[in-house]
DNA sequence: GAAGTAAACTACACCGTGCAGTTTAGTTCG
DNA sequence: CGAACTAAACTGCACGGTGTAGTTTACTTC
């Protein structure tokens, strides 16, 4: 890596503290430069406005969650398995610290700006697997889910419950064994609700 | 109403759009007295400053919650009316839009200023009524939730997953008639789950 | 000579205050 | 009743001090 590329890297890191301490109105060029322990020319060199900066920052959070969701459906595998394998896409993202951090910073931003908003759902281009799980695995007769947009949403939703939307709050991040348990008591309330045919084996499973 | 307190509600009007569209950092004090047709100073007579306005304004929010989740335990109602009315004291707000527009402004602040959100959540003094209505129908036996506090965060999280936190982004507010559907399921899966005893008369009852 | 630095500089916007003068609501008195 | 008075609130404007985004300039390092 070159120096410049190095110094781009600092800039980006000074930035993110910044503008997640103090909002992208509060955060200040110059305080960017001072935590980057780099002359705001540089910053500027760089960058060409506060507002590039800034969207590039976002970009970053986009390419984590798409990364992340890059997961395939193993119609092999167990229903109970796989949800637990589909809910630990997203878990995985909630309980690294510096995707919470970026997550805590732009979600701050976008529920004030929906257009900014808008532009990030345009950049989350992975969502989708989830419905597609849903589809699929109810095609299969693995699972009951006639809306299967509502059931990914459901899924997703009491995953966050305990780990996102706690974590964006208080800024504690979720641990490891703490995601184990919601992962698990999510899917046995998501299986409860869709599990096809529940049988004595899947009840034992629990 | 006196004048005085007109021109103060104008006052508060204008902020929550102001702070809305701005956040904290962003919102101008001029903007707000222009908005509020008032002058700049009747604002500061009113409000001593920036923080005092926006804290103000912070309470009506604490307000609206508090009153809205004043809900009896009722011991003679079957469990699943029980907890369709439990989910209608928190569904009500959310369909609320100036309940929604406030929340919406409030909360992308304390996501950035955790003293700000120990601060709000300290004036949520009732929040415990959920979990406390977990605990009394599992000691009554119509329910098998062991983790009551677990229970509660699993039946608000599956509410708010499909109203709340999409509106905040969107800024979308979701209509009594999907409120109805979004409680409905949201009952269905967490009686799925936690239902005592899964009679015939249960089943029949979805 | 390409890239970085430090510091000064421009051109604003903002918070909060001070103040002279006006409006409003209510009360007293003829 | 209605005119005169009073106290409080409101207006509009200007101002000090501060902070900011982004630029420029002169200098240094590799």
């Amino acid at each position: 890596m070159s120096v410049s590329d190095q110094k781009k890297k600092q800039i980006v890191q000074a930035a993110i503290a910044e503008f997640q301490e103090k909002g992208y109105a509060g955060a200040s060029m110059d305080r960017i430069s001072e935590r980057a322990h780099v002359s705001k020319r540089t910053v500027y060199n760089h960058f060409e406005s506060k507002d590039v900066l800034f969207k590039e920052i976002n970009q970053c959070l986009a390419d984590q969650i798409n990364s992340a969701l890059e997961v395939s459906y193993d119609p092999a595998a167990p229903i109970r398995d796989a949800l637990v394998r589909l809910g630990w896409a997203e878990g995985e993202l909630m309980i690294n610290p510096c995707f919470m951090s970026l997550a805590r910073m732009v979600m701050s931003e976008t529920i004030r700006d929906p257009a900014l908003a808008a532009d990030m759902d345009s950049r989350m281009t992975k969502i989708s697997v989830f419905t597609e799980f849903m589809e699929r695995a109810t095609r299969e007769g693995k699972l009951t889910a006639t809306d299967p947009a509502l059931a990914a949403s459901q899924f997703l939703g009491l995953i966050k419950a305990h780990s996102f939307y706690p974590n964006i709050h208080s800024g504690r991040v979720t641990t490891r064994l703490e995601m184990e348990r919601i992962i698990e008591e999510s899917v046995d309330m998501f299986l409860a609700r869709y599990g096809a045919k529940p049988t004595a084996q899947t009840v034992a499973a629990r």
